[in-house]
DNA sequence: GAAAAATGGTATGAACTCAGACCATTGCTT
DNA sequence: AAGCAATGGTCTGAGTTCATACCATTTTTC
């Protein structure tokens, strides 16, 4: 007998410690970033030095990490002084929907991540509504409405979008709930890419952004995260029906 | 001009690709689940090639995390068939309370940790009660209960108390729910071992238990998550106080 | 009592990552 | 035109981590 053995919760809390090489991190960390739009067409990155403080990796790797992106057409990168590495993000349909016939395994994650957004994003817009927004605040939030309602091409769409709610998640002021944003709208980018088209409804979609800017304005926080949750649900509904 | 350079969010959403090397994070994981009462005193960990695997890490690295562990005392280690590492947790009171003086990011790590539980944990208490849950997830809920209520010591009712709430994070059939609750609970149990211990209300607190179980096993979903913000906005107040 | 099985203990060479220094290119300032 | 500053490009040696064997000890099974 040793003693009370473990529940049934070890499968559960472990996970894996680190999924994959530093360098590899780097790549999908950065090609992440570049995909939601947090780096738009165009923008020039922070320079290397810089980037690999932030992401907590030696030049060297990120340098390799700079190097794929390169590769794979998603940047460019001119020297000296002046220059830098720029976003040119051939927006790359999914390489292939045909190739991409979706594992169990990744289905299972995708459904996971939509139940798991409806708890976090509606809980960043709580929180967004009860912070105290300065001028600056306000105007991050006004803007990135803004550009999500002015988007006309479903790529530029899909990006002003994903902004809008990182923009909410960072005015939250938690770096955990930012972190969970930005997890979760990586998923939900990559299932949107991976998903035959739907012609999302767009009117409807930003009638409810409007109306989460107006709560979280006013500081109406209960509001703000009922208006979330349905904008969840509903997208969420359009989604599961194609995937599950 | 290189078009619209990034706004706010790169600060945000950027973080560091992985917070340190492979076998502290080791160390990290097998001590917060050993501390949680994943592993309860007494019990056998599982064995090192098997270990490893789940941790995504190679059995050297994990070897030395187990070192580290034999050497810290919560573990001793016997060799052949039938042996393996047990769990025998020397409670280690908090290393010097007094070398605690908390650093001001520690601080701000520990309030962001308790807004983000105020969004998980009742999200977790939701997902629960809206699953369909068979006998045994029944028997893990009120095992779970029975023994946080059963519990006398404060170190016992600690532990207990964060098994209960990775149960609920678990029937909600959410990993990355799990996860965010794993994390959420790790930093919880820092802050209670560094803090004064404040004579938890232990009674109250475990009417609110009480409560979230027949939430959870009435499927009244709105009412179990309604409980656990009550639960975590109670335990907040009294942590903020003393940390803030 | 002998063989098998399960478990921890040890060793080795390849690959990855890091920190730091230095080089090369370009634009800005004087 | 000369020098400075900012940026990417390259190199090197040390430290980690990995995968994969193989060894040693104990219990179980026959």
């Amino acid at each position: 007998m040793t003693a009370s053995p473990a529940p049934h919760l070890p499968g559960a809390v472990l996970r894996p410690v680190r999924g994959h090489h530093a360098f590899e991190a780097c790549v999908e960390q950065l090609a992440t970033a570049i995909r939601l739009g947090v780096y738009p067409l165009g923008s020039t990155l922070p320079p290397e030095r810089e980037l690999a403080t932030m992401l907590h990796v030696s030049r060297a790797t990120l340098r390799e990490a700079m190097a794929a992106l390169r590769e794979a057409g998603l940047v460019q990168t001119t020297r000296g002084r002046g220059g830098g590495t720029v976003v040119t993000l051939k927006p790359r349909t999914p390489p292939a929907r045909a190739a991409a016939r979706i594992s169990a395994a990744r289905r299972g994650d995708w459904l996971d991540a939509l139940e798991f957004r409806r708890i976090v994003e509606p809980g960043a817009a709580y929180l967004a509504a009860s912070a105290t927004l300065d001028q600056e605040h306000l105007g991050q939030l006004e803007r990135a409405h803004a550009e999500v309602a002015a988007a006309t091409k479903t790529a530029q769409h899909r990006q002003a979008d994903s902004r809008f709610h990182l923009t909410i998640a960072s005015l939250s002021g938690s770096p955990r709930t930012v972190e969970a944003v930005t997890s979760v709208q990586a998923t939900l980018h990559e299932m949107l890419l991976a998903i035959p088209v739907l012609g999302t409804n767009i009117a409807h979609s930003d009638r409810q952004h409007a109306a989460l800017v107006r709560a979280i304005e006013s500081g109406n926080a209960e509001r703000a995260r009922k208006t979330m949750e349905q904008h969840c649900d509903d997208t969420a509904a359009l989604l599961r029906g194609l995937v599950g």
